[in-house]
DNA sequence: CTCAGTGATAAAGTAACTTGACGATAAATG
DNA sequence: CATTTATCGTCAAGTTACTTTATCACTGAG
């Protein structure tokens, strides 16, 4: 029951991400793009670090990649320190996309408070936060 | 990142379900499965209605039909009331699994539930079902 | 009795992966 | 040093979980 409950925000996130994502002329990212530009997002890691931070292969997200870098939101530059690595660098399209996402997010959370107390929002963060602790470990 | 600390959760949960399975012997489920047996389950719905449910196409559900029933989890019987429709039946297999996948979500509620104190686990539960009557409407 | 509507599903195509392999570089070891 | 070993990004091929399109079987309203 509990992941029912979890699961029904989650996606209403993701939702909202989209819908105002291609509000504003991004109508050329899907769901699976999101993925990447997850907090702390990108910018200046390398692919290897990115893929095990969203607990991805190296593969799959070089695929996700491949797909932005063609659509103008990041590029693959040569790392200076490492001549096998390269270094994710977000452009100011990829830049602007990341702006949208995070207002849809504050814009739905800023409606979730409102809409439950502020203070009862605050809570559910904090137990949240408490919980992810604990997920954390394992 | 509200998002992020509703996923992880919900992975936890995910991966806890599989895992027990795995480990009671239904090694031949794999994650694309669990939707199908979610809460209330599939058994005496016919395909559309459950299709509609867990909002993916008839051609989808009906692909994961297929393997659970080719893998023994279910049937798919003749409609007495309709001839031109099908009624989904849990096999008896169909059943344990069941089981086996609420009592990982019951083992897991619990661990959370004393790890964050009862109480506090209950306000999480109150709060995130508040929080789906607001998302409900969207 | 006809005919638009609905239910299941088969067929073909696609997206988002996976596994495996590669050449290039870096770091560790003798 | 020299050489083995590990790591980095990427390509290629295969798989999976879908989607879109099309069909056939049946229903129920007029």
């Amino acid at each position: 029951m509990i992941g029912a409950l979890l699961r029904m925000p989650v996606d209403a996130v993701h939702r909202r991400m989209l819908d105002r994502l291609h509000e504003r002329g991004y109508t050329d990212l899907d769901p699976a793009h999101l993925v990447v530009f997850q907090w702390p997002g990108p910018d200046d890691t390398r692919p290897s670090e990115l893929a095990a931070r969203l607990q991805i292969s190296k593969q799959a997200l070089n695929y996700l990649l491949g797909q932005l870098e063609r659509l103008g939101y990041l590029e693959r530059c040569p790392d200076p320190h490492d001549q096998r690595g390269k270094r994710i660098m977000v452009t100011a399209r990829g830049r602007a996309a990341i702006r949208v996402i995070r207002d849809a997010v504050n814009e739905l959370e800023s409606a979730w408070a409102k809409q439950l107390e502020p203070d009862r929002f605050e809570q559910l963060k904090t137990l949240l936060v408490d919980l992810n602790r604990l997920t954390a470990g394992s």
